[in-house]
DNA sequence: GGTTAATGCAACTGTTTGTTGCAATTACGC
DNA sequence: GCGTAATTGCAACAAACAGTTGCATTAACC
């Protein structure tokens, strides 16, 4: 008894339990935002006791940092045509349906208003993004090696600032992100590019 | 009595009181975030008891949108040099400077974080932006009309572009914001948009 | 099939949010 | 100044919520 529940009998039913506790704290998350999103209402969604959920996570803060690291499976698409401006702009899409997806509006809305209060949240969602920026690492190494871009260009770099626009809809102008948009910081980010703003000296 | 507290007589301490609440709540949301933000907290900072709070902005959403409102005046410097990568490199610095100041930067975390749970405080959100956006019209045109940009360049789309990597490094990546940061940004539109990227058809 | 971990349930405590009646204070017209 | 009514302070309150605990029930694992 001095483990927390799950630990001993990690089959059946308790594990039926963390999955529908996972999914239903991502979907309060996306629908309600963090600080909306409760134990309560989550062990609602779920269909579980709230008290089966205090034991086994203790806190709200481990409870979304633990689905939030489930989600971590959850792969953007890595193109992989040779075509620059056609593999970008397939990143792009990749990032826009992130966003738009349960998870990717829970972790959007989570990073904004929980990982504030949460350092423990926060490094999860560090984690989260860090992982879906390398994928345009060897797309852009390619590139690079091609001469089809700048040698020494931050491709780290280059990925932020292909999903920054996309980001700006979302959390400060409160728009809605489709393809075209998509499409626009794909190309303003190849611009960017080929005129070297990612040459890191 | 069917109007709020504070119409009748507006003047001597109903004045101070609003003053002084609407300071204590701006210096609650950049200490402590938004959802650690209480009236109650509010009253107590601003040495008013809290049913004169409850009384007269009723919610939490109106307290914090007024003062967010409160702060609209701050300005962003408007360059004119015509030189446009100079012009754009000033304002970039210039959003850099709002974003990271004390106030700024925690009034901007309140914004994006409380407008996904308050419809009135994503007006105010639009509002804020929507009047600083709207600086970098008169450039654009210039260098539309100069050559040194390609007919029907979207401004508000460049100046959205502008700052998304600086709000990008804010409130996603939670990573410092410098002058070279803002110096890249400005780079970066500048590619775009003589690209063509922001042409609207 | 037996044991025991995990869960459901209800009842509980403590905290927070928001309200209300009433007395004290004070702004504003005269 | 002065009277009156708006505003505020105060205390007490109700309601909602967070989190805990004891105990009975269920079911995972040997």
């Amino acid at each position: 008894m001095s483990q927390p529940p799950g630990t001993a009998r990690p089959g059946g039913r308790t594990a039926q339990n963390r999955a529908a506790v996972v999914e239903a704290t991502l979907a309060e998350l996306a629908e309600r935002g963090y600080d909306q999103t409760t134990i309560e209402s989550v062990a609602l969604r779920a269909g579980v006791h709230k008290t089966t959920v205090y034991r086994r996570w203790r806190t709200k803060e481990r409870l979304v940092a633990e689905a939030l690291e489930a989600t971590a499976e959850v792969q953007i698409e890595v193109p992989d045509t040779g075509d620059l401006a056609l593999d970008l702009q397939t990143l792009a899409r990749g990032v826009r349906a992130v966003l738009t997806s349960t998870v990717g509006s829970a972790a959007v809305r989570t990073l904004v208003s929980g990982a504030q209060s949460s350092p423990e949240v926060a490094q999860v969602l560090r984690t989260f993004w860090a992982g879906r920026l390398t994928k345009v690492i060897p797309i852009v190494e390619r590139a690079v090696a091609d001469g089809r871009l700048p040698p020494g260009t931050d491709s780290i770099e280059l990925m932020k600032y292909l999903a920054a626009p996309l980001f700006h809809r979302v959390l400060v102008t409160a728009e809605p992100v489709n393809d075209k948009d998509a499409d626009r910081a794909a190309a303003a980010v190849l611009a960017a590019a080929r005129a070297g703003v990612f040459v890191v000296i």
